[in-house]
DNA sequence: TTCTCAATTTCGTGG
DNA sequence: CCACGAAGTTGAGAA
């Protein structure tokens, strides 16, 4: 059970009390109103007033919310710390944080509503991407992009960076793999040009694969004179391939 | 003024109007209450039961939030579509993007407390970036990079990508520059590198200075293999600079 | 619309 | 804590 403080077009001393309180006991704070918002630290930002939504979560978080926008318009990172008080007739939140060193000055001229809520989540997030989704199919039938695959390793750590997949060929000659969930651009082709160099430094012949739905103008050309290759695969077809092998899931529904 | 319809521990017939209403009225709706969150599209995400706020914006842009951390657990870009109704006892909020065709299902068990607001903000949003500082005090200054400097083009676009800055030195040699905010790592080594071998084909000779306020030791070795040059430059300095032309302004109380 | 690159990117993971 | 890569990256600007 949620408790609940709910204030309805507040005065600022009242704001003021609210704020504090909901901030030590680690509440979520939900303000609207009318305010000017400053940030100086990395970079600098200014925004005039403004009716805003204001989120401060019980572990610091903050956000600043204009009524239009996917992104906050301004923010902190949990674990921020707050000063709230009254000058000039006008209700300041100030948000620090340290290492970098950075600030954001809320000047409210008036609160329309705030309230602050004791939130309950214990639920644990699962999030699956295309690029999982992708390596994961590509293990279970490496087919799918070449025949007679063998993986040796995945997530291989070299110098010159992280290789996604490395197999075998049919000829015995190591492959590289690079997957890209969404059109490659030259910058893959280079990361994957300098896997395939440090490994060929080891002495044995070594291919490169790019393997994604599709490769920018750019990214074919730089392929094409660096002799590696390319292997078109998409997330749609990696999850026909994950599902014919476990049963229908939910994703079926929608992707198709 | 902003006018608001606040309603607390509404059922979720009262939330099921408020929703619609709200959506159709373009006004932000901001909703607290236990539901959980499974989303398709470019991935696919779960997440089973919670306390969460949902906020749905006057432009249609969604952002889920749990009591927690700084990003939204789930999201939806602006210009998304809604259906909201109630199925087995329980209220259901869906919302749509196409292309790329994504859909979040949001299933509400009860609702803590519901708010719908006309927000009125047409203030502009100014952010000044650090690299920005950078580049416009050495436009300003060339000096503070190497004397005698003098700028050829900004942002110039050639194949390997946008050079941040061309000049050309007192011995009439061509100086590609590469600005980096903080700590310089491998990548903007390989950059500025890919920038200086495809000017350099051009027959020219040509340097390459990498402008930082520190470099990776990684970065660091790759850029005396490659003959390039590294100029320490922070942006406090820079605004030191910018500032001394122009008077101050209110960074420098929080900046120094 | 698509592509390309910057971002107060944020967020992991591994050394 | 630093370094490096991925993200449902997002967002802005140009072709």
């Amino acid at each position: 059970m949620s408790s609940r403080i709910t204030i309805e077009k507040p005065s600022l001393e009242e704001s003021l009390e609210a704020f504090k309180l909901g901030i030590s006991n680690k509440r979520t704070i939900i303000a609207v109103g009318e305010c000017r918002i400053d940030y100086f630290g990395r970079g600098h930002s200014e925004l005039d007033y403004g009716d805003r939504v204001v989120m401060i979560k019980s572990d610091g978080a903050l956000m600043i919310h204009r009524p239009f926008g996917l992104e906050p318009v301004n923010w902190q990172p949990p674990g921020s710390m707050y000063r709230v008080y009254i000058e000039s007739g006008s209700l300041i939140v100030e948000a620090y944080r340290r290492s970098p060193e950075e600030k954001i000055i809320m000047t409210f001229k008036r609160i329309l509503f705030l309230t602050s809520l004791s939130l309950r989540d214990d639920a644990s997030f699962r999030l699956y991407t295309s690029e999982e989704i992708m390596k994961k199919a590509f293990i279970k039938r490496p087919e799918i992009v070449e025949k007679g695959l063998r993986v040796v390793s995945e997530e291989k750590k070299i110098k010159s960076g992280l290789v996604d997949c490395l197999c075998v060929d049919l000829n015995g000659r190591i492959v590289v793999l690079e997957f890209k969930r969404n059109r490659a651009g030259v910058d893959a082709v280079e990361q994957l040009s300098n896997y395939v160099q440090e490994l060929r430094a080891g002495g044995s012949e070594v291919r490169g694969v790019l393997v994604a739905p599709s490769l920018t103008k750019e990214a074919y050309d730089k392929l094409k004179s660096l002799k590696l290759e390319f292997k078109r695969l998409s997330v749609e077809k990696c999850i026909e391939v994950l599902e014919s092998m476990r049963g229908v899931s939910k994703i079926s529904d929608f992707i198709s």
